[in-house]
DNA sequence: CAACATACGGAACGTTGGTTCCGGTTGTCA
DNA sequence: TGACAACCGGAACCAACGTTCCGTATGTTG
């Protein structure tokens, strides 16, 4: 009997004395704002000064919080990918399976297309997203894999495909858009190129 | 009267004064072969020496060659989408439409795949591959365009994509597969989805 | 084979950028 | 409100990396 279960993974009771100071909160919350945003802006690789000046703290604050500069990439990803399951999540509960693979299908390439900045240059930099947070990355991946199997039962997708492929295919898509030079109207003309070949050859009887 | 032209600036008749002596083509080679070696294993961010050192020269050698870093990504870029270039006018010359265009996919995504490494390592760095060889790259897309205006014509592909439609797909299938560690057959299958959303969705008649 | 230009190697330089340190500031709690 | 701990800013430190320089070696030409 454990009593308490160890929640978190670095040390047991890691539950810190004492709440972040309010100040400290609004600073966290403002770095990682302004990373996200000089990241895809800039790349990965801009001088960490600048993350800093853009979130109005001094450098030394910034390492109070993030003890590295890889440690801000991490923090940064999981927010996402947190943010993209919990869509996936949400689309399980639609009841007609092909708009609700479908439409989140649109939905995650919309979001990916947004976000492409940034997490180009966070793999740019070789970060990998996928082993990063792999919690949420296998939620996410675990919700695409209902909707896709509601949607084979349903006749409505061919039944040889599994979740990774969608997800490959979709993040994939969207980055070669953009490395085309595409705008919006032509990645949404390539995702639907997708989504046309992920429909079954035949349709259902 | 000049007597001697000045230079080149790489104008016309660029034919350099002399040609290059013996060991300093095989060294430019060298440097060429491992760089991409090194820039596909590593990243392109990897310290110059280690190019120089797995070329067997040393860094002095390598400046003399290429200027600069970027000089020498240049150099790779140029090689590389000058041979896909080529493959693809190869492709136009085969009698039926339809398995020249499908076929060129093919071969175009093994190439993108077993290359994606530099590629990716190249465009991670900022390094516009499109706008770097522009020339290549346009002749590509122009073989691309003849390809698919072809098949379009024989009622095979839709008609409301374009040659960067499909370079970008394809592309970035390739790179999507890549990154969600799929390994060549999982690409192929991708591909496959990829090229049945290209056909016409209703036969032709 | 001699003489010269071309090419080579690698130590040294300057810059850039991640990280640390510490004196001053500010929230928090009694 | 006073005292303490947590937090802040940014100058300074240090390692890494691109690039330059120059003395030496080697292909080439006559």
């Amino acid at each position: 009997m454990v009593g308490e279960r160890a929640i978190e993974t670095d040390g047991p009771e890691s539950a810190p004395a004492r709440a972040m100071r309010a100040d400290a909160q609004k600073n966290r919350q403002r770095i990682l704002d302004a990373a996200a945003d000089v990241f895809a802006a800039r790349g990965v690789s801009v001088p960490i000064d600048l993350v800093a000046e853009r979130a109005g703290v001094g450098v030394g604050t910034l390492y109070r919080h993030f003890p590295t500069k890889e440690a801000l990439f991490e923090a940064i990803v999981e927010t996402k990918v947190d943010d993209l399951a919990r869509a996936a999540e949400a689309a399980i509960d639609e009841p007609d399976p092909d708009p609700a693979l479908f439409g989140f299908i649109r939905q995650l390439a919309r979001e990916a297309s947004s976000k492409q900045d940034l997490f180009d240059a966070l793999d740019s930099a070789g970060i990998d997203v996928k082993s990063r947070c792999a919690a949420s990355m296998e939620r996410m991946e675990a919700a695409m894999a209902a909707l896709l199997a509601r949607a084979a039962a349903a006749g409505a997708v061919r039944d040889d495909i599994d979740a990774n492929d969608v997800l490959g295919l979709v993040v994939g898509t969207c980055h070669g858009a953009r490395r085309m030079g595409a705008d919006d109207a032509a990645t949404e003309r390539l995702i639907g190129i997708c989504c046309q070949g992920l429909r079954r050859a035949d349709p259902a009887p």
